[in-house]
DNA sequence: GACAAAATATGACCGTCGGTCACTTGGTGA
DNA sequence: TCACCAAGTGACCGACGGTCATATTTTGTC
């Protein structure tokens, strides 16, 4: 009697159908701007059984969240196990395809720069907020990889930190494009995919042995 | 007959005096949390007399953010006018500056941390934003300079492209600390100040002759 | 199939907040 | 003294996030 079971589905079902709905409205009106109302309709629910799925509308905003981590660690990690590449190879695809995923799917990606103010109106105990952690951990623990395997097959400095550089890479990832909005249209020739590849060239020469 | 000037600089007062108070507001309560009621009355003035002053509350955070950046510009500019340094000495010291700034200004670095919100619901043509924009420009031409700097005095690489580099320090700035908020306490001995000396380090060879 | 219990869903309702505006206050210049 | 106008007030409005008493649907049992 798999009833038990298959209501755990449903209501997964239902969760991300919620998700689905709240993407297709909060990327289209804004956080600010959307509201509850607009999600539940969106999802042919009343407002009510919204809550009775998400605690608040900041927590539906990080489960968005963490679907974008989730996309950005598939892309990251079919280049991990990709072994046609070998570690230094592999550095500069990062910022590729970390570019790629900011070009395919912008508001994803968008909802990555805006992540401190919902997360600050979360409670820190729900079950969101932490797999959303996990993903983020997921992915430096990928770009940690592959500088490693880059120190195995010897293409990447064996001194160097990987942990500590996936970080300061993740740190690149998520703040080099946002600071460009600030900037947009005033510095002339502004291209932050350029900023980004520049910076990985730098660190590139860096790092290979 | 300076009665025009007078008024001028009394109405740059009172606005100086709300942004003083909206900073003990929105500091302590959060932005989100903080009201314009309370703004108004720890400026000893009324809800409506603020919107005399500015537009909306995002302006109002966006005012904050300015000075944020101002305070931040002039610790650059002193370590830029330093004549004890050479360019690449004075290139980490950028990051410590800002790790002292990030420290001794906790909350003004917040506010660093989260503009694109308040910016993407002011319009864009307001003069605080315009400001605000400015001073943004000047922290990165300061930074650019100082790696031009280095640059004359033969100590940092001539190839180098001072402009992309200043953007992308830059981006460094705001985004690895902002990424140590949702790693906190999960990641053992995450410590973002060693991860930005580390980049720096990592940097420092990449560009140094 | 009948029925009670439990799970799920509803939407009217509440308190709060950002923002407005008709009105008051007080300084200015004639 | 007084008309004028910038500066300031605060009651008020519409909208929104979130709640909860109630209604509907599903489940387990006989």
């Amino acid at each position: 009697m798999g009833v038990i079971e298959r209501k755990e589905r449903e209501k997964e079902l239902r969760s991300e159908s919620i998700i689905d709905a709240a993407e297709r409205i909060f990327f289209s009106k804004g956080f600010e701007h959307a509201t509850m109302n607009d999600v539940a309709e969106e999802a042919e629910l009343s407002k009510g059984a919204l809550y009775l799925y998400f605690h608040s509308k900041n927590e539906l905003c990080m489960a968005i969240l963490q679907r974008s981590l989730h996309i950005l660690k598939e892309i990251f990690e079919i280049l991990r196990d990709d072994k046609n590449l070998n570690g230094i190879e592999k550095f500069p695809k990062l910022a590729e395809l970390f570019i790629t995923f900011a070009k395919e799917h912008p508001n994803h990606y968008d909802s990555l720069l805006s992540y401190r103010e919902h997360r600050e109106n979360c409670p820190a105990t729900g079950k969101i907020i932490k797999s959303t952690i996990e993903e983020n951990q997921n992915i430096n623990r990928i770009i940690s990889d592959i500088i490693k395997m880059g120190q195995v097959d010897k293409t990447i400095k064996k001194y160097i930190d990987a942990d500590k550089l996936s970080l300061s890479l993740w740190g690149n990832f998520t703040g080099i494009m946002p600071s460009s909005i600030l900037s947009e249209k005033v510095i002339p020739n502004f291209n932050p995919e350029d900023i980004i590849k520049y910076h990985f060239q730098l660190l590139l020469n860096a790092i290979s042995t």
